[in-house]
DNA sequence: CGCCACATTGAAGGCAGTCAAAGGTGGTGG
DNA sequence: CCACCACCTTTGACTGCCTTCAATGTGGCG
């Protein structure tokens, strides 16, 4: 069990949220943890369900979204290892604002709410991560909506440009490539169009000589038209 | 001097975050507090400015917004005295995410980083709060992407139950009345698209006997069937 | 081998944005 | 008091992007 510990507190270490916490805190909040797996397709939580808790994703991908009332899947976040998600359920009310499902088989580790308000008691500065992590869930959802105003193409372009500096924070250049984290239907949920738009944008910017495409592989050619191109309505 | 203060420390009180502090510890930030007054049209930050500390709107009307690189506004949200705005910025970096401007004359109080954090320190219900309020902005834009899903009809519908939930909490029946809080322009703004669209949407509505239209003044005739359009795509 | 999820392409139709014009309103200044 | 102007709102006509429906291709996996 001891060694159980150690791994969750390891697990909680990635997260920004819990930097800089000394091993007794980390331990403290390591005994109230649980975690979850979620096989490919597997629900975590739904909207409007009570919420007791937020979570951190250990390994796998996952996905939080809204649904319309047709069915239609609107996709908000991508969710890797390392991140934190659905913190701000913990003070908006009890319930989720959103869905979440794993893309792929994941692992995600459980934050109860109890555990956490004890230690925000004890360390300020906890407090403190949690807004700055929440805020920056504003910032996401603020540069979302503005995407929408935009037609799918420039869409397309923005979010390529804000995956290669995510997965290449340095220098980009012409050449540079990105690999898609996701399918493109997902994408296509995410850009708040359908697979079909999506195939069809990929097309323009690949006829334009902006970008190439091989499967979920792009390069760059063009870095300076594709900046354009997202900075476009 | 101290008249002043205590007039600050009134509007305070308005804000669910300061609601339950003892009259010292507001005195404390009212202190470091300075009131604006914005003439209409005038703009209180900008989408890149360096955030210092975050608003309470005392009077008057504003909205926060994203402008477009082909300059069309997309209106985040409308600020009403008593409601705060612009906390995330004090922890998402230094940038603020938007822009702010008035909608007509207005008075905020600008509430500086330095003397809220100091208050944190001692007060760690202060937290808490702020953290319930960046997580209530998550929940808004949230649904306001949902919202981008749907057809600018079955926005307007959303919308306008929202406001008369707004206006009046209590029970909703066939007969209520909303008065627009903005004018057409720039509710089309909000809903994420032009004044001529909203203005046929308005249209719809009415010849579809769901509402009735006399200015800003809008009569609920058949709620049941807002309800319908507002939950369709 | 055959099924299924993913991806692409074509054709058709509709919703919404743009451009243009006109009516109404309130405020300002002569 | 009235004339003028700025702003808000509405309506019409047109264009275009995106969604929908349908068909085909492809790779992985049981």
């Amino acid at each position: 069990m001891a060694s159980h510990r150690g791994g969750i507190v390891q697990i909680l270490r990635r997260a920004p949220i819990f930097s800089g916490l000394e091993e007794v805190d980390l331990e403290a909040i390591a005994v109230t943890v649980s975690v979850r797996e979620v096989p490919k397709g597997g629900s975590l939580f739904s909207e409007g369900d009570e919420a007791k808790g937020f979570f951190l994703c250990a390994e796998g991908k996952l996905k939080v979204f809204k649904t319309a009332p047709d069915g239609r899947e609107q996709i908000l976040h991508f969710i890797f290892p390392g991140e934190t998600f659905a913190e701000v359920a913990l003070f908006a009310g009890r319930a989720y604002p959103a869905s979440a499902q794993a893309l792929e088989a994941s692992a995600v580790a459980f934050i109860p709410r109890e555990g956490l308000f004890r230690l925000i008691k004890k360390r300020t500065d906890i407090a403190i991560k949690l807004l700055a992590g929440t805020a920056l869930w504003v910032r996401r959802l603020t540069d979302l909506i503005a995407e929408y105003s935009k037609a799918v193409p420039s869409r397309l372009a923005g979010y390529l440009l804000a995956e290669a500096l995510r997965q290449r924070p340095t220098a980009l250049t012409d050449g540079a490539r990105v690999r898609l984290a996701v399918n493109k239907g997902e994408l296509a949920a995410h850009l708040g169009t359908v697979a079909e738009t999506l195939s069809r944008a990929f097309g323009k910017l690949r006829d334009e000589g902006v970008i190439e495409v091989e499967e979920r592989e792009i390069t760059i050619k063009d870095l300076a038209a594709l900046r354009d191109l997202a900075s476009s309505p």
